[in-house]
Order: structure tokens, then sequence, then C-alpha cells
DNA sequence: TGTTGGCACTCATAAGAGTTGAGTGCTAAG
DNA sequence: CTTAGCACTCAACTCTTATGAGTGCCAACA
């Protein structure tokens, strides 16, 4: 059996069609589309062929057709066209970044909250730190008396701070002390080697001194691991709710999304670009009735994270993909304005 | 009409058993406890004089009885026997803490959130700082070449610190200038009086050089901003969605409470211990349906915060009360050993 | 050979009728 | 004051019937 010009219309239309109204798509409806223009019968049997081919699915006997996850694939590889953003729409975009507040851990949480709000869907940014990342500088800043902020700087320029509350006055010696202690046990070292045994074998070499000055080597790692680890966020859950697809299944999907370690594998591994996993064909057996829509985002060639919006099968790809792609791009293009280490030219 | 013992018995068993089963209770129901042991007419007669006094609704004509808010009040008031934690149950939550971040920041998120699991309500947990708080202390920490660390310490204890990169090197000339006057110009001032006209008026007096500090004046300005506006948190927000009073108000109710500006002015001027708004006792008409449980917490004298609870009316207030009050003991316990500033004593 | 009108068939959905049972209010007797 | 008895109400359930959107298949037509 051919899957001729008319079948690909009809599939086409019937997509489409089921992703706006939500209802299966009968013969009469689609023979009055003006790029179909046959009789239903004639749509009937292109619909009994297109079922064949297992493109098509019947919720039964008496009802119209719904496109099967063949179905979408189908048309998402070869037969849609996507709407590319118009100008406005990426300047209204752009302007929500705009007012963001530029610290990368909030622009990532707040583009999940403005992307889940464009789009409808629930959605997920997530960042991830390459191995051989290295710990390049730690410092120590006492800032009260028995209070100290600690500072780690990694190599690929992620900076973190953290105040540590001790239960002992700290003055210069102290300080200098533990700073020239923790440049040589850590400085240098991939944030990955930096588990929770290292920082007990360090610990160990503090001697005596190692109970005092433990809540700084914990501090230490906690930073290296926050470093490490990335950052994981989730925006608009509650956009689930507004899909009855979901009707009682939503809470159960909210909970899963919330962990990283169930969601991170399966939109962490992807090449760059959009990737659309529909209904099945992601590894989670509670998402069969989600499609995932992914794409990474990079800081110059380092491709750094993942931003995926995730929604029922039944969701408007052809707007979808352009604007996750645009989100992802954007995020990268700001993420890279932040992190431009070596800009060097004094301007005062 | 007296409200004698009798009547109390039956009102208290009438909201405990509709607490319970979420049915309408009959009169035949009623007639068999213990406590009541009169035929099902008597319990009438007695459930009659209860409506007239507006301490019962009916759903309808044929259908058991439910308690009105005012019920819901006297029962609340001076019929509730709360169940006081044992000490298994004070353990278990001792434990849920210990494990628990130490930062004050993570703290408060992590209480919102292990609160909201072990009363299976959505929860909020808010702080606030008095008007009174000063900046005590600002430093600048260059960070790498052209990235600083900010840190600002306000007289309440609270130091947070914050990653600032620019687009110039940072020199020690510069970091001493800069640190300086930071110093002169903010320390001593309180955070309220720290606004968007204070921090315009201080980066005029750099004259020529306001344009390079700005993003270190805005970073400061931010600091001070987020220790005085204090922290908002919410934990199980999808809990909501368990009980089936929300079935569809559910992402309404979601929203609302995710605003701070909504829900903050309603929970955050109340005496200390647990207050509770019945129903359409708060302000806010879209929670009329729900019940709010708030408690107040202090790090010793100073009372820094509201945590609460936010469910449907009927929720379970003799065991959540008892409990929401040692969550907030708790969690003022724990901040004042955080924020023990005092302590003094050399330990190494 | 592809297209179309006709027709019998299917089946989810909605509407109506009847039944059930939990619960009430009222009354009169204990 | 308490209680048994009784008629009444009404939500919820079941059963039946009607409706209509949509199908598959066949025969006729271009």
């Amino acid at each position: 059996m051919r899957f001729d010009d008319r079948k690909k219309r009809i599939l086409s239309a019937i997509v489409e069609t089921y992703i706006r109204t939500g209802e299966p798509v009968g013969s009469k409806t689609l023979s009055e589309f003006p790029e179909i223009s046959v009789s239903p019968a004639t749509v009937r049997n292109e619909m009994a062929a297109l079922f064949e081919m297992g493109l098509l699915e019947q919720p039964h006997t008496s009802a119209g057709r719904v496109p099967s996850h063949l179905g979408y694939r189908a048309y998402i590889d070869s037969l849609m066209r996507t709407k590319p953003l118009t100008e406005d729409e990426k300047d209204g975009i752009d302007a929500l970044f705009n007012i963001s507040d530029p610290d990368p851990d909030k622009l990532l949480a707040d583009c999940a909250e403005t992307l889940a709000e464009y789009t409808g869907c629930a959605t997920v940014a997530m960042t991830t730190t390459p191995s051989y990342v290295t710990v390049e500088h730690i410092d120590i800043v006492p800032a009260d008396a028995t209070t100290v902020v600690l500072l780690v700087i990694a190599s690929n320029g992620v900076v973190k701070s953290k105040v540590c509350r001790l239960g002992f006055r700290v003055n210069t010696g102290i300080a200098d002390f533990f700073r020239k202690f923790a440049k040589d046990r850590f400085c240098g070292h991939t944030l990955k080697e930096i588990s929770a045994e290292f920082v007990n074998a360090v610990s160990i070499q503090l001697g005596e001194y190692s109970g005092v000055f433990n809540p700084l080597i914990v501090g230490i790692y906690e930073l290296c691991k926050e470093v490490y680890d990335g950052q994981y966020y989730l925006g608009g859950q509650e956009k689930l709710l507004t899909y009855n697809e979901y009707s009682d299944r939503a809470l159960e999907i909210m909970k899963l999304i919330s962990k990283r370690e169930k969601l991170g594998p399966v939109i962490g591994n992807n090449p760059s670009g959009v990737t659309v996993f529909i209904g099945k064909e992601n590894s989670l057996s509670q998402l069969s009735g989600s499609s995932l829509l992914v794409a990474r985002f990079s800081i110059g060639e380092n491709d750094c994270g993942t931003i995926g919006l995730i929604g029922p099968v039944r969701m408007d790809y052809s707007r979808l993909i352009p604007h996750l792609e645009y989100f992802a791009e954007k995020l990268g293009t700001l993420l890279s304005i932040t992190y431009q280490r070596k800009t060097g030219d004094d301007n005062g």
C-alpha cells in the first residue's frame, strides 16, 4: 500500500484537527477540508488504509479516528510544517528574559517558569557539569566573629558561595591556615572526584583539628557537589491539571517529574536540537501518555544543560518545537554573557 | 436554648465523624456512640436544636448533618481534645530535621516540604524581618579577574552573599575603594530604608563611576532586599489534589497561595501560638472552602516568621494543631542554633 | 481502477422512569 | 424528657430507550 500524497494530507489533517479539538476526527469533517475535497466515502477508504498501516487508531467502532503514536511520529518527522516565530513573538520572549535576574541560578528557574507560562506545559530545566571540570579556587572570608563565607570557583567559571556558622571565633590566623590547607587539598581536583570519601580522607589529615574544621570541610564539599550536580528546576507543574488527559494521573506525574533521578536520565542524553519523545517512546511507563520535547543548550561550544516540555501527547508540536528551540538558544546566549570570563578590558 | 453537655457531645461526635468520613452524619450513627446512647429520635431533637443555633448544616432534606463554620469554631475553641504528640512522633519529626541541611534558607524549604508530607496539607513557610534591622557589615571579595562576591550582614545576624560578574578587571585598589564607599553609604541604615530610590541616590554619588559600579550597587540592593523580604516557601501543593473538595478548584488555589502578596498578609499578622482560620474566616474569597492553620516561630524572643497549613475545612484539627505547634517550636530552636551569634568561646 | 451514494450496523451519550435506602420531622405514648 | 412509629423527602443507582455521529461494505458510475 502506497503512502501517497492524499494519505499524507489526510493524516496531517487528522493530527492537526485532533490536536486542536481533542475529539476523534470523522470522515465527513475531513471531506470538507479544501486540501482534501473528496467524498466522505473516499476519505473512509483512505482512513481504513492508514489504519492498516498503523498510523491511526479508533477509540471505538462508531467513533472517528485518532492518530497512533506512529501517526504522530510520521507527522512530526516528515509532514509537519513548523511555524517559525515571528519577530513580535521573539521580542515578547526577549522582553520576558530582560527583566529576569541575571543570576544564573535564578535565570534557569525563571526560564522554566516563563517557558511554562508561554507554552501551557510543565517544564524542566537542568544543567550538567562535564566530569573534567576542576576546583580552581577556594577562599574563606571571615564575615563576623563566628561566621565565615566559603567560596568555590570551578574551572568552568561557576562561582558558588555559602555562609558557614561556626562554634568558635575565627581570627586571621585560623582563616589563613584553613585557606592554605583547603587550597592544597582541593584545588586541581575534578568536582567528580570530591566524594564523601574524599572529604573524609581530607578531614583525617587535619588530625586533632578535624572536628573543629569539619563544618568548613563539609561546606566545601557541599559547594562542590552543588556545582557538580548542577541545577534542576521545574516550572508550571500545575499546567498539567488543565488537560483532561491527566484528570486523575496529574498528581502521579507531578511527583515523578519532581525527581531528577527519574527524569534526568531520560532528558539528559540527547543530541543537540529539539528531540521529541511521543508517548511510550520515553522509558518511563508513567509518562506513556505524555510527550516530552527536550532541547539542549550550551555556553559557546560547551553543552551545559537541557530544557524540556512535558505535556499530553496531543500537544501542538508545530508551535512548541520552534518555541523550545528559541528558548534554548536564548538561554545559552544569556548564560554565555554571564559566564564570559575573559572579557579582560577595563571599563573604569 | 441551652448548649448543654449532651449537645456538646453530639456536636463533637458530628465534627469528628464528618472529619473522618467526609459524609454527612445521621441520627442513627450518632445514637450508637457510647458517649451518646440515646435513641435516634432524641438525637434528632438535639440536632434540630443545634441546627437552630447555627452550629449544623444540612446539605439536603434527607441527608445527615454537617458542621457549619460556627460549629467547627465551637468545636475547636472549647470542645476539641487535642492529641499531644507522643515521644515517638516527636522523635520521628526530630529525625526528619536532623538530616536536613542546616543552611537556614534550605531549612525553611525543607520544613515546608516535611510538614506537608507529615500532614497531607499544602504548607507555607515565611520569614519576616523587623523594620529596625540594619545593615551591619558589607564586604566585597575578589574571586576571579572579573568576578567578586558581595557580602551583606544584617544586625539580626543574617548573612547573605552573592556572586557578581563585572565587565572589567577588579584589582585590590578598586575593591578597597568600593568596599569603603559601600560601608559608608549603607552600614547603619535599616534594611527598610534601602529602597530603589535610596540606591539611585547612592549611585549618583559615584559620579562618573556610577555606571561602572552600578552592578555592585544593585547587587547590594538585591541582597538587602532579599534579607528584608525574607523567604517564602511552599510545600506539598500537590497534596490539595488528593481532596475531592478541591476537585476543580485546586489549580486556582495553588496559583493563589504561590503569591506571597496574597497569602502573606493573611498569615503574617497573628498572635503567637496556633491560629485557626475556618473557611470564610480568612479574607481571601478563593480560600473560603479551606482552613488555614498558622503558627509563628521565633528565634529566642524575636518573632521571625510563620508556618502554615492549607487544607479543606474538613481537616483533622485535633491532630494537626499540636503537630504544627511542634514544628514551629522545632524550627525556632533550629534557627536559634544557626543564628546564635554570641557563642564567644573558642573551641579550637 | 478510483470515486461515490446508499444503507445497515455499532456504540457512546443523554434523557427519562422506576427503585432503593438513608435520613428527616412530627406525633403520640411511655 | 424520651422514644417508637410513620409518612415523607430526595440523592443515587439501575434499567430502558432514543439519538446521532460515525463506520464498513457494496454496487453503480466515470
